[in-house]
DNA sequence: CTTGACTGTTGACCATGGTCCACACCCTAC
DNA sequence: GTAGGGTGTGGACCATGGTCAACAGTCAAG
């Protein structure tokens, strides 16, 4: 299917999918048309964007969703590999929440002595 | 002083400390010699560079913490409007906390049914 | 008088994840 | 043949918080 279809299919926008494509996260098809090629996405795009979806849904940039992908294609992401990278990940969440909240006991700690 | 023993005493950098002044964060005085002016900086500037560095390390905004000044300034900053902010910023960085939480308990998830 | 250190202005650049715009081409329907 | 809808490319632009580089003026020391 076409980019405009694609982008519905898969409720996002031409211009998302264009930026993902551009990226190296999908991977489009070509169709010549007179001295013009159009992208061409397939079900398997479909399937990627909704993983990549995912992937962002738990924390993960696009860079690192890129590189997973690399790994996949490669071979490389054994099971082992994916879930060095799941915990490396969930180590940092669990480190952005640390730190958001030191950022809240002494917002607290603020709150609580102009208040009082 | 100028800028660059300011930058000095507040541990940062003239780049900084000109990029705040811009946004209005800080103000400086000026000098002139010749046919030019120097930014100068004097000890409520320092004061000022404090309050600022840990305004951000409580999770502001250099935007929202432009605005709690300009409102220190106004004379509109009572206690019930610092205990506002302080709360509305509390709330969300819970709602962030939450986020991440969230995105914590799917990769757990994924990582027990993978590693199971 | 020249060198070096300091400063100012302007503007580009970084990452992040897009969004939007103009311009040009393609195909179909009328 | 022309309008309308779709598409592609290139580039600008948004927020966020700076960072860096080029160019030019100032000032003190040697």
């Amino acid at each position: 299917m076409l980019i405009g279809e694609f982008a519905e299919a898969v409720g996002s926008t031409k211009d998302t999918v264009r930026f993902y494509t551009r990226l190296g996260l999908l991977v489009a098809g070509e169709r010549t048309a007179g001295q013009r090629t159009y992208a061409v996405y397939d079900e398997d795009q479909v399937d990627r964007f909704v993983f990549i979806a995912q992937c962002k849904a738990l924390g993960f940039t696009l860079d690192e969703i890129g590189n997973g992908l690399r790994e996949h294609e490669a071979g490389t992401l054994t099971e082992s590999r994916q879930q060095e990278i799941l915990e490396a990940k969930l180590r940092s969440i669990e480190e952005r929440i640390a730190a958001l909240r030191q950022a809240e006991k002494k917002l607290r700690a603020k709150v609580e002595r102009s208040g009082a």
